[in-house]
DNA sequence: AGGAACTTGCACACAACTGTGCAAGTTATG
DNA sequence: CATAACTTGCACAGTTGTGTGCAAGTTCCT
């Protein structure tokens, strides 16, 4: 009954179809599962034997991704809020800028509601950030918080997507910007988070 | 030789496929053409008697897009350069919502050198008002040019995809926020403005 | 070494989508 | 109204991607 542990060989193999997966996810949102197998080193049917079709595969990539972030973006703090939305982008960044996928499937609507549950508790956060913002008038309150929180999440998939110069920085002043907040000011509070995570 | 002018209700259609084009690309990317044809109100067969396959069909769109967005974006005035790129984020917003599939294609890398083409007088004006502010100070310029540009530009774009409240307001100053300018100044400038373009 | 676990390479069936041919129908227009 | 222009519906071929079955390997593990 017990399915028994998996081979050591195997279960490498199943890593590697993840981060080929996520690999080839970041180039083409839709890539054939015969490359995605290539880009692991294996064969197309022996995708089969990890992953019941392309769907779990997707889903598991989704969740692994999901936990990382998750742990990346560690326990909450009791701290300035716009500080509290740079580290959230920081974090973001370190833990992946292969996330990228990720944040596309789980905004442009569509995929499964695994995208959408796994980002929840980021999306949450970076909301009661922006309320506690706003409540201190520290970002733009003319417009609603729900359409401003989605801008300051595409802002940061925006930094993700671009990838350049002073990439970790973006990442943390870019969406504070979205967010009404100046540049200088942006650049300040980034400073304060400095070494810091 | 001279191919005679098109029936006035075959040319009806061909605009009537244009337009469930633009509609279709904006869901999904990659609509099949049969959803576009029946969208237009035609079988799918009649698509291949106006253009030679998708292909062609997806081309006509981007380039009907971008005569509609130079006309919108009218001629070049001696402005100030964040008084600019609010008139452009204003101007591209009237033009079309529906321009997101072509922005999005121009963006992604990816499609046809048409979309590029097409898109560089726009986003040369970018850099062109964006250079400017530089020079003024009235951006930041803790990241390079081409990076910022790039921010800008995806910054207008998260805003047609959005399409929120407000939403002509913020495809003026969105942008702005996103080059650094701060939220309240950005709505100053809009407001200046204000019911001219 | 020997058996189980895993992979491979083929074969095939199936689905979605494109592009084409052709006969029969509808509609604009001189 | 009569003809040319346009559309439709169907059939068909070609492509790409998925999911499955099975026999013959290879690799781990005891």
């Amino acid at each position: 009954m017990t399915p028994r542990t998996p081979r050591a060989d195997s279960a490498r193999n199943r890593e590697a179809l993840l981060d080929a997966g996520l690999r080839a996810l970041r180039r083409d949102l839709d890539a054939p599962l015969d490359v995605i197998a290539a880009e692991a080193g294996l064969s197309r049917r022996a995708v089969y034997g990890h992953f019941s079709g392309r769907d779990e595969l997707v889903d598991a990539i989704v969740e692994r991704g999901a936990a990382r972030i998750a742990a990346a973006v560690g326990p909450e703090r009791d701290e300035d809020p716009l500080v509290a939305l740079a580290r959230l982008g920081g974090a973001l960044w370190d833990a992946v800028a292969d996330v990228a996928p990720l944040a596309r499937m789980a905004l442009s609507s569509g995929r499964t509601p695994t995208v959408a549950t796994a980002m929840a508790p980021v999306r949450a956060r970076v909301r009661a950030a922006l309320g506690a913002a706003a409540e201190a008038g520290t970002v733009r309150t003319d417009i609603d918080a729900e359409t401003l929180a989605v801008l300051v999440e595409r802002a940061a998939l925006d930094v993700l997507e671009v990838a350049p110069s002073h990439a970790r920085m973006l990442a943390m002043t870019h969406p504070l910007c979205a967010a009404g907040v100046g540049g200088a000011r942006a650049a300040e509070v980034a400073r304060t988070l400095g070494a810091d995570a």
